[in-house]
RNA sequence: GGGUGCUUAGCUCAGUUGGGAGAGCGUCGCCCUUACAAGGCGAAGGUCGUAGGUUCGAACCCUACAGCACCCA
């Protein structure tokens, strides 16, 4: 291709689309070589799910670590896929069906089950296409779904298995219902929070006629199944009415009062009403008393007492007709307001209530033991290091996990029941109908249970499922354990912890070795994003831009409380007056690596993506400048070339760097890979090689070969500064490489597969390091100078410099070339230290050398004065520090010895320096 | 109530065996110099939350306190 193929702004649309597609076509995302193996499996995203910050994030991650991986030659394995979702598909497709006023249950299972197929099939890809809008280069070839056959066989078999050993149960137990959903869920599916409520304070008549007690609760609809009213032991305002009987009001039960330490003498009257089968605390001081459950709710959370006058009542309503029957009495002796935890079910955002049913669950604690071992010793190591904490803590107090969920779309439960209720678990009808037939001698007709398991069930087997388990495949083999998971800390109890129990129980090997675990995205001002407070920013938004209306329309329709429309729009108006312009998909990556640092905290900042789409525009136009001056190298590349010091500079340089970002990319720190990368392209390969690079070029005084040095080394360190550059952008480098390539001596077709660039120690040149920093340092006290003085850039001036060493000398005349270029002045000429001076001059120090500009008619002298006044008192100060240690006895006696020489050393530079600067200004004060 | 973190420049954040406080953005000054004004050159800006302690020496280790965040009950 020719130069006039790159414009002269960088435009990400025209690159990142055509890339895409031609990496995915070409197979190039596929397990390659025979390179040690690395692997990652993508947490799979929820089938009804779109891209957000958080998944865009994330993927940055794993990209660029497969990305690097895959450089480094090794055979790397991004396992794709998605789950199924259980409870949000099922909301959607209701949805769906609620638009033609069907239910699930007009269609029937089966028909419902083909119509989420149907859904599936049709839009259940979505986020798979987002995914590769940013560029994550996953396997698509392999690409699993949780209800995909295979996976499936996996579920029943671990769950088979588990029945066998007695790690699954089913039992009647208290969990949480979702009264709109009609599902249990598990306790991480329920969030809480505080709500605004009430306090009743309440009055139970004694059964002796001999008073009441009064008791505190924030559900007094819940008295019907009182089954006890409990205080304190030691509480000694209640202690002789233990074990006397209460006259239950508004039913005929008597119920006992009994001491339990569960009940705070503190908190409200320090009486507690028991209500073991509506609440979880309750229900294990019932258990302790050995107490009857009265379930008075019913699957959607009316009350379900036939008897009663309240039978058939919601439970809000119910609260009402009680509190206000209760108040006929004159048992509500009062009300408080109170704020209350309200568990809310995470999909429905219904009130949870516990409740009573059956349900199956898995015995955790076993599996958790040796899943604890493996983290304790090592063999799956967390980073940061501190979740392994969060880890333990939850591990080592880890509930019995409620696995059924009363809804259709999801693995079927393997149970089957037979009239008599006996349970057959075995992995298909045939194996259940064998054991019913084992056990009765005789065939029977068998039910299925018809709950399906959690999705998480599904999930926690992704590591190995996904790759052939339960069959011993190829790819198990060879990507089994795989290398790192990457994932967020919310679900290091939903997941993490799970796949590690149920991959150590069934592939006797961790599911992996490494896990790193992100922070959360949030807004600018650190608020969660989420859809109700209208602060969602949309990745796609961010790579493709959007203008204002189309953005506030998007946050504002669909809203769960439509009155926060217009808050949110004024918001909105005010955050992105000018809606948000196109930053591409590299800068958005880019900004997420840079965001990658250890805190659990993730601020998103439009100025962050806005500096480094800059960045790419100046990767992009640096790429022009090579281009364009590199137009004989095309076809041509050389292998041998002569350099100068300014070529084994930007060459040792780019060793130094090189060898920064792999020590990052191994323990995950992204944002100084970006760093490290931003800084050595801009600063150093842009602003100084660059402009060298310009001088010498155009240096008549300058071989040919010279000359072809330069272009090449203008060349390959941009071809290593792309490919290092890769794995974190990368679109702008694929296509800038492509230009470079015909002038590359690198082989292959694509960016994705050169070799990731690694520090050579034969190619690190000290002293031409030494040079370069030298003429940095010379022209930098020049610029100072020119700046303080607001000396206009093109004035240009003489400089001498004096004194020094004798390289100080050498280099003067070595580089004085490049200074005059550089430091834009007419002549640069190195005096002796004791050579007489002949005029004033603005000054700068480089080590022992003087960088004199004369004051003559561009400088003025007020501003020298007070540039030098500044400078001596910020020496002077230094100085006072260094001398205050180095007379400090115990700091020479004490400190390491290479300390206290440093100190020295520092010591008489600062005070050399500050001798010559004060002599300067006095001289300069004394012309006035 | 239990647990885990955080507090460094105007903003967002780095700061890895305790030894001269950094980056990006923003701000200020000068410049449309043929790679790039999405740019160039230069500059200013910090009692490292507070108070103690350990140490020759603390942003870093210890203690207490204040403020903030998250998780669990």
């Amino acid at each position: 291709m020719s130069t006039e193929a790159l414009s002269k702004t960088y435009d990400p649309h025209t690159i990142e689309r055509t890339l895409y597609e031609i990496w995915e076509a070409q197979g190039a995302f596929q397990p390659a070589g025979d390179g040690p193996a690395f692997c990652i499996s993508i947490p799979p995203p929820n089938v009804t799910g779109s891209l957000h910050m958080g998944h865009a994030f994330q993927d940055t991650i794993m990209d660029a670590l497969i990305r690097y991986h895959r450089m480094r030659g090794h055979r790397t394995l991004w396992q794709a896929g998605t789950d199924h979702a259980g409870i949000a598909t099922q909301m959607v497709v209701e949805r769906q069906l609620d638009q033609i006023g069907k239910t699930r249950h007009d269609l029937g299972r089966d028909a419902f089950i083909e119509r989420v197929w149907k859904w599936k099939q049709e839009s259940g890809g979505a986020i798979t296409q987002q995914l590769r809008r940013m560029g994550a280069s996953l396997d698509w070839s392999r690409e699993r779904f949780t209800m995909d056959d295979d996976l499936s066989l996996a579920v029943r078999e671990v769950f088979v298995q588990l029945y066998e050993e007695g790690l699954i149960y089913r039992g009647k137990r208290l969990v949480n219902w979702d009264p709109v959903l009609h599902t249990a869920l598990s306790d991480l599916e329920v969030l809480s929070q505080e709500e605004a409520g009430s306090l009743w304070h309440l009055r139970y008549p004694l059964a002796d006629n001999s008073g009441y007690v009064v008791v505190a609760t924030t559900r007094p609809e819940t008295m019907l199944g009182d089954t006890a009213v409990a205080v304190h032991p030691d509480d000694e305002r209640y202690r002789h009415l233990v074990g006397k009987q209460i006259q239950l009001p508004l039913t005929d039960r008597l119920i006992p009062i009994i001491a339990d330490d569960y009940v705070d003498p503190e908190f409200g009257t320090g009486c507690l009403k028991i209500t073991p089968a509506h609440d979880f605390n309750d229900h294990e001081v019932g258990l302790r008393h050995k107490m009857q459950l009265i379930n008075v709710l019913d699957p959607s959370a009316a009350i379900d007492l036939p008897d009663s006058p309240y039978h058939g009542l919601d439970r809000y309503a119910a609260r009402e007709r009680i509190v206000a029957d209760l108040e006929v009495l004159a048992l509500v002796e009062q009300i408080d307001d109170h704020t209350l935890m309200v568990p809310r079910g995470d999909r429905s955002q219904a009130v949870v209530e516990p409740y009573l049913t059956d349900q199956w669950f898995v015995r955790a604690g076993p599996l958790a033991e040796p899943a604890i071992k493996a983290v304790e010793d090592g063999r799956i190591r967390f980073v940061p290091e501190n979740w392994s904490r969060t880890y333990f803590e939850w591990m080592r107090n880890i509930q019995d996990w409620c696995i059924s969920r009363q809804i259709w779309w999801g693995h079927r439960i393997p149970a089957w029941y037979d009239d008599d209720g006996n349970i057959f678990v075995g992995r298909d009808a045939d194996e259940a109908q064998q054991k019913a037939f084992q056990h009765h001698g005789k065939d029977v007709v068998l039910r299925q249970d018809d709950d399906v398991l959690d999705t998480w069930f599904s999930s926690a087997l992704w590591p190995f499922s996904t790759l052939g388990w339960p069959k011993a495949t190829q790819d198990l083999t060879t990507f089994y354990p795989t290398s790192v998971l990457v994932t967020g800390f919310d679900i290091i109890f939903f997941w993490v912890a799970r796949m590690i129990m149920f991959g150590l129980k069934f592939t006797d090997q961790v599911p992996f070795h490494e896990v790193y675990v992100h922070g959360l995205v949030r807004d600018a001002d650190g608020e969660k994003m989420s859809k109700s407070k209208g602060n969602v920013l949309d990745p796609l938004d961010l790579i493709d831009g959007i203008e204002l209306e189309a953005l506030v329309e998007k946050r504002t329709t669909g809203l769960m409380q439509p009155q926060m429309a217009e808050q949110i729009a004024k918001t909105t108006r005010r955050q992105f007056p000018d809606g948000i312009p196109s930053f591409g998909t590299d800068a958005l990556r880019f900004t997420f690596a840079s965001l990658a640092t250890q805190g659990r905290d993730i601020r998103f900042d439009l100025g962050r993506i806005e500096g480094f789409r800059n960045f790419c525009n100046k990767l992009w136009n640096a790429s022009r400048f090579v281009m364009m001056n590199t137009e004989s190298l095309s076809g041509h590349p050389l292998r041998d070339f002569e350099t100068g010091p300014a070529e084994r500079w930007i060459t040792s340089r780019l060793q130094q760097v090189a060898g920064e970002i792999s020590k990052s990319m191994e323990v995950y720190r992204f944002d100084q890979v970006v760093q490290t990368l931003h800084a050595f392209t801009w600063d150093e390969y842009c602003s100084w090689y660059l402009e060298i690079a310009k001088i010498q070029l155009s240096d008549a005084g300058f071989s040919d070969s010279r000359k072809d040095g330069v272009r090449q080394t203008l060349v390959n360190t941009l071809d290593s500064a792309l490919r290092l550059t890769h794995p974190v952008m990368p679109f702008i480098t694929e296509a800038l490489w492509q230009q470079l390539r015909s002038r590359t001596t690198g082989e292959g077709d694509s960016i994705m597969h050169q070799p990731y660039p690694q520090r050579n120690e034969q190619l690190i040149d000290g002293s031409a390091v030494e040079d370069l920093e030298w003429v940095q340092a010379v022209v930098g006290g020049i610029r100072n100078i020119r700046g303080e003085m607001n000396i206009e850039p093109k004035v240009s001036f003489p400089v001498t410099l004096q004194g020094g060493d004798i390289k100080d000398g050498e280099r003067s005349e070595a580089f004085a070339g490049l200074l005059i270029a550089l430091a834009q002045l007419d002549q640069v000429k190195h005096i002796p230290e004791n050579a007489q001076e002949t005029e004033e001059y603005a000054t700068a120090l480089v080590g022992n050398m003087k960088v004199l500009v004369p004051l003559g008619s561009i400088i003025d002298r007020d501003a020298e004065l007070n540039r030098l006044t500044r400078e001596v008192e910020k020496l002077a100060a230094d100085l006072k520090r260094c001398e205050d240690k180095l007379s400090n006895p115990k700091f020479v006696d004490r400190a390491p010895a290479d300390v206290v020489d440093k100190e020295r050393g520092r010591a008489e530079q600062i005070g050399r320096d500050l001798e010559e600067l004060k002599s300067r200004q006095q001289r300069i004060a004394r012309l006035n």
